[in-house]
DNA sequence: TTATTTGCAAACGGTTTGCCGATTA
DNA sequence: TAATCGGCAAACCGTTTGCAAATAA
């Protein structure tokens, strides 16, 4: 049992045969396609469907929902049109302004920077999104 | 000749009765609305409408297209969805999450963090994005 | 005059949803 | 068994586009 499904067990999430697929390419997504991957509805239902060709995108659809509602998926629109997702990990991306390539960073300072001016602006910081875009520098 | 008409002129954009309608709304904007002002599409048409209801839908489509490749708005996918727009002025944002209100911020330290982090990745920054979500502090 | 722009309505593309048979707990 | 889920296809909604008439330069 991967990480994705015994969130779901524990959040309640009934575990059908699809989610399961789903959970399953998502866990080794990473794995698989580096650190780059973000991958969107279409190209998941792909990399279902090479191992359940009977899962409808609908479903897909409605899973990636469902995990990002319970926490487990973040939705990113890079470029909005189409919404691509990771496992949510806390970290910011560099996207490549050229290549489209996405790195993933953390960073504390930045972070602490953050609360430091939300709390200046008289809010708590719940969340933030950070994209920085940039061009590869040539040696 | 507001700023924006301005701007079209030195870009050899043609100014049509409709794009200075659409630029005379849009510099109104935030002077009427306040610094939360980042009006949708919709939103847009309907402040168009007011001064000329015979300006479709579509115009307004395609001339906020345009000026945000003339570099004139930036675009927000706050949400997905429905793009937002604002004259294009760098700052950032801090979205509440109760009320989707929006305050915006510069803060130098983020900013020169910012070019230090990409640089350390082997990166020109080029471009950035950074909202904060947040909930009010109580008092 | 001539290239561009506009309004209209139809098309598009990603995403959601109603229906109903299938599946999970 | 009762509640939930999945497949299908149709609907949805923000956005784009082809066309012919109108307009800026």
């Amino acid at each position: 049992m991967n990480a994705i499904e015994e969130k779901c067990q524990k959040k309640g999430v009934r575990l059908t045969d699809q989610r399961k697929t789903i959970a399953k390419v998502l866990s080794e997504s990473k794995a698989v396609y580096g650190s780059k991957d973000h991958p969107d509805v279409d190209e998941l239902h792909k990399r279902v469907s090479s191992i359940d060709d009977k899962i409808s995108i609908a479903t897909v659809y409605r899973t990636v929902k469902l995990f990002e509602e319970a926490g487990i998926l973040v939705k990113h629109d890079f470029k909005a049109g189409k919404a691509r997702y990771e496992i949510n990990d806390d970290h910011n991306h560099l996207i490549d302004i050229n290549s489209g390539e996405i790195v993933e960073f953390v960073d504390k300072d930045i972070e602490e920077l953050q609360k430091k001016i939300a709390k200046k602006l008289g809010y708590n910081l719940v969340d933030h999104k950070l994209e920085l875009y940039g061009s590869k520098i040539k040696k």
